[in-house]
DNA sequence: CCGGTTGTGCAACTCAGTTGCAAAAGAGTT
DNA sequence: AACTCTTTTGCAACTGAGTTGCACAACCGG
């Protein structure tokens, strides 16, 4: 993805392209996977963690990014793709390696659906498998 | 389940009943889902939060609780039945309810198997839904 | 250039969870 | 029971991630 699509992007979810949020943006773009905050924080250590958390909790207001749970014990956040500008839509499942604590997408994983017992009314799916990624094993 | 069941268990995995872990793994059985630390340290005022952090910490390094990620951004505790004494299993799916906040065992939903990519190695795996419980549509 | 709106950087704050430590409770021995 | 050693408990102090208040800076339309 290239800078101008990402502004485009921003753009397109009501997000005025800011320095900041450029950089912050770029990060998930840069990494290809999820992201939590503190990563985030030291991968771009020029922007203060008061506009990290400011702007995350804007993309995520906005559906740029949505959010699934760490494996470890906090969040992430990851950049939308197929996000509509008012719903987020986040099919496929997460890989968390217990060694070095990143988390993957595997894109190409759907997530298998599954019957739920009358009166339970889903939302959103999340599928995460913990174990070893391929660096680590 | 009756007191006496849970205090085998403990005994079984190496812990010693204490009239507070009692307390604490009463909790789980009474309620019958994962529990967060706040929500233990609500229904037991009198048990202070360090020795529920502790307790919580014991259980699970003796494999009498494990781990899996608040639908909301923490972690939850829940009551092993099926774990043996120095692994986890947990193979059914949850259900977090986005209003109460609580979440559900569905015990009798098996998670879907996946086959991973080349160079992943699985341990565990969550499948978690988000949306409305019963009570709550 | 001006005035209003929005974004930024710093410091102060919050809150859940953890840790240090001394007192209390247990368990075994004589 | 008295003694000693180990484990658990309760309190207070600490920690760290994340948030908020606020003044200043940047931006934007006229």
């Amino acid at each position: 993805m290239q800078e101008t699509d990402i502004i485009d992007l921003m753009m397109h979810h009501g997000v005025k392209p800011t320095a900041n949020r450029i950089m912050i943006a770029n990060a998930f773009v840069k990494e290809h996977r999820p992201l939590s905050m503190s990563e985030i924080e030291t991968q771009l250590e020029s922007v203060d963690k008061s506009v990290i958390s400011r702007t995350l909790a804007l993309f995520r207001e906005r559906h740029l990014v949505h959010v699934l749970p760490d494996g470890g014990d906090g969040i992430r956040y990851e950049l939308c793709h197929s996000c509509s500008d008012d719903h987020d839509d986040d099919a496929h499942i997460h890989f968390y390696c217990g060694r070095c604590g990143k988390t993957f997408c595997l894109e190409d994983i759907p997530i298998p659906e599954v019957s739920l017992p009358e009166g339970y009314q889903a939302e959103s799916v999340n599928y995460m498998v913990t174990g070893l990624c391929p660096d680590c094993r």
